[in-house]
DNA sequence: TTGTAGGCGTTATCAC
DNA sequence: GTGATAACGCCTACAA
């Protein structure tokens, strides 16, 4: 390994003129940055940010705590943040939590055990104390809690979207999945097309589920058709679910949207390709995972904060589960 | 921030005490022992792993190289490497490299200068100087090269099973895609595709595409039945492309699989969910995941790898976008 | 069995 | 302008 001690003794200088040039700190004579500069070159000096690390007491490393990658709507998410702290040097240290508490906070604590300077964390538990006590700062992504800086889409709204939408186009007898208890977005869904079917006076009925898993919507899609067999119109809890419920209604040689209308949540890229393509609720993922890092980034540089709370609109996507209207 | 040194006085003991007794090295006696225990409990000491990083010149770290964790592909693969290395208390820093080498350079650059103690890497330029130079343990995941670590499938024999498979169920105007010419194991496949054809003797096309995104999946599809009209048979290049494809087909209101059979590749998540639910060559993402990771964690500990090449086997999932046989 | 002290690679303070 | 040098928090000879 290459130190900052080899650089100068090749310049010819000390190791504080050396940290001096790389880190353009201070003055140091155009001559001497030159010879500097080409030892660094010649030697292919790049600093040990693990020493800096240690030294500064904050690194370039950024925690990322999602719930579960293998969700297709979190790579998008994902990539957002990566691609915005890319831009500006930071890396990203990743973890699953499957929703589990334990495991996030044993996440956070190694986060903080390897300095990173800030976090994003898809969590289901913002007002814990692990988070309540940390002091770099936080973005809370698809997760709100009081002021604290977060980045979300408002699912209230969606919910009472997909809902309105399938009124419009007719349903009658609609069912609507719950998503997870414990996961707040879903829930927040939920509320929106209950309000929105409560209004309207119409029956309704719903569907629990007690995860986002494939397995589960598989299931989920199989007790809705058995359990509410006359239902024209399903709410899924998100585009997984809407998916099973599309492939069931199919099997089950119901003709969609004719017979039975689906609305998805999420928009997961998937949802286009489907036979017929998937109606629904669109979350702009990759964007949110975007400015969440971007308002990371803000709190991280002390950069005056102008709106810490981001909340994006969500949008319904017409496609083929669902009926046209004039 | 609460130091060893904190803990230290706390208990009354040197940091060299407080050191042996939370890395159980070297003698100590009982009774300090639980005296320096306490102070760690009522303190809540953590270790700084960067300080420890910086003293040992290795980290906790490994770095994980995937060329876009928006391909559901990968999130598999991810996800395998993650519970394997969080079983042994290693945490990932991870980027996308888009394929691309100048992206891949410079996170492997980072991964370095962080420390990290092995890289996973589904790389297209594994023979690259970086790699070859590193001082540390790789293992080429879905990517291999001469006797380098890796874990990757059969491609090749993937391929050939594709072209079997819809041979043998009465194809006869078959068309293949070509995944990206940079990414081999895309080549691979479509090797061993075309070597099955050649031997049946029956004529066949080629579609070429350029990237596995969805949005060339969908022209892909648009072009392939312009060109090719009359074709009653694709081997689709992955299973996003087979979804795109077999959207387009029903679009153009073809029967699948009567009139056109599918097969994919991979077995990402949603292929079952499809309606028809899409007929793929499966690759155990996961399990090559977790197989990758355990392979690293063997080269870190050095213990002896029997076996550095680890090849899995790929395997027909038979469902409704191919016809049945007896 | 325990403590002292030097070092990991870097930065920043303070002389010169 | 530049160079010693003391940190950053931890680990490990080595001495006691």
């Amino acid at each position: 390994m290459v130190t900052i001690k080899d650089v100068a003794n090749m310049a010819g200088v000390s190791v504080a003129t050396v940290s001096r040039v790389i880190n353009e700190t201070g003055y140091v004579h155009a001559d001497t940055r030159k010879k500097v500069e080409s030892a660094v070159q010649q030697l292919n000096f790049k600093p040990n940010e693990v020493a800096r690390s240690l030294y500064k007491r904050k690194s370039r490393l950024i925690g990322l705590l999602l719930p579960d990658i293998t969700n297709p709507y979190f790579p998008q998410l994902a990539r957002g943040v990566e691609d915005r702290m890319q831009e500006n040097d930071f890396r990203l240290i990743f973890g699953n939590s499957d929703e589990n508490k334990q495991k996030e906070m044993d996440y956070i604590q190694t986060f903080i055990q390897n300095n990173v300077v800030g976090v994003i964390s898809s969590t289901n538990y913002p007002d814990t104390d692990t988070y309540l006590k940390l002091k770099i700062p936080v973005v809370f992504l698809d997760r709100t809690l009081g002021d604290s800086p977060s980045v979300y889409s408002d699912g209230r709204e969606g919910g009472r979207l997909a809902a309105q939408e399938m009124l419009a186009r007719g349903s009658k007898r609609i069912t609507i999945m719950q998503g997870p208890a414990h996961i707040r977005p879903a829930q927040d869904r939920f509320q929106g097309a209950i309000e929105v079917l409560e209004e309207s006076g119409l029956p309704y009925h719903i569907i629990r589920t007690s995860s986002f898993s494939f397995h589960d919507a598989e299931s989920s899609a199989k007790e809705l058709f058995h359990k509410y067999a006359g239902t024209d119109g399903i709410i899924a809890s998100n585009d997984i679910a809407a998916t099973a419920v599309l492939h069931e209604a199919l099997r089950l040689g119901l003709k969609v949207p004719d017979e039975v209308q689906i609305i998805g949540f999420d928009d997961i890229p998937l949802s286009r390709l489907l036979s017929p393509s998937l109606s629904t609720i669109r979350q702009p993922s990759y964007e949110m995972g975007r400015e969440a890092a971007n308002l990371l980034i803000q709190l991280i540089e002390q950069t005056n904060v102008a709106n810490k709370n981001i909340q994006f609109p969500v949008q319904f996507v017409e496609r083929d589960t669902t009926r046209k209207v004039d």
